[in-house]
DNA sequence: TTGTGTGCAAAATCTTTGCACTTCG
DNA sequence: CGAAGTGCAAAGATTTTGCACACAA
């Protein structure tokens, strides 16, 4: 997973500027174990840069995920939000108790996309894959505790 | 896919009624090559019963979706379409310049399934997955006409 | 006939936009 | 200093809710 050193960098590489206020929305999607929404993030950022508001929290995570540093979660209730993002092709798993995220990779599709496109004619460009589940610690919790 | 046909008998079946709102809006889905709104949806179905308002294309493909005629489309720029679905475990195939939606099944992720839960601990329960390309109506013709 | 389902209007949310002020580089 | 970035307020969308009426069963 990127550190905030390494998004801070790439944020000075793309000529943006790092400002408190991105640090802080950085921070919150590091610190929290869940996806957040942007009026989640805006309020987690306020510990770091309490002046932040919400529009704030809109535009650093819509460009955060537009670097790839940030990536949005569909959830079958929504997609409204967005966890950290490693560099390179990653996935999400979702605990569907207590809303952790974890990163995987390794998603092999390349066959099923072969076989797909052979069987309908489209050219194939990506995808999108999540795993739903529940997690460790929440298995080892009598059904419904959070964390 | 289900025919209108098929829906009509699932509502029935459930003790739902099967009233004029409820047929414009699964012929609206049926119809379109791509997924809809609700607020498309409501349009389409317009169609074959003028009076439909937008709130009950809300709620008629919120049921639709309970009862798994209806699914999400989870795209890149948000996840507020609905589509048709089939019986049984599918998936979505999208074109990314015309939007037409294909269902595919056969996805076998138990492998992958099976090492990324080994690797997190995580009981696996379910996925979302969606491949996006291009369809071979938009591969003939040169970039950017829409069908 | 009866109660589920509907449409409408209004409320509640969520998201975007315009603009003067800040602040990073 | 200069321009990118911010916060605020307001506008625009989207989604939900309350309620009287309509109409499948």
């Amino acid at each position: 997973m990127s550190s905030e050193q390494d998004i801070v960098e790439r944020l000075a590489g793309c000529g943006l500027r790092v400002t408190r206020a991105r640090r802080a929305v950085v921070r919150a999607l590091l610190e929290s174990e869940g996806a957040l929404t942007p009026a989640q993030a805006c309020e987690c950022a306020r510990r770091h840069w309490p002046r932040i508001g919400l529009v704030t929290a809109y535009r650093t995570l819509e460009l955060l995920a537009q670097l790839g540093l940030a990536r949005r979660v569909h959830a079958a209730d929504g997609c409204h939000g967005y966890t950290r993002a490693s560099a390179g092709h990653h996935h999400n798993l979702i605990c569907q108790r207590c809303g952790r995220v974890v990163e995987f990779e390794g998603c092999d599709l390349s066959a099923l996309e072969q076989r797909v496109a052979s069987e309908t004619g489209f050219a194939i460009h990506t995808h999108i894959l999540e795993l739903t589940g529940v997690c460790p610690l929440c298995q080892n919790t009598d059904a419904g505790r959070r964390s």
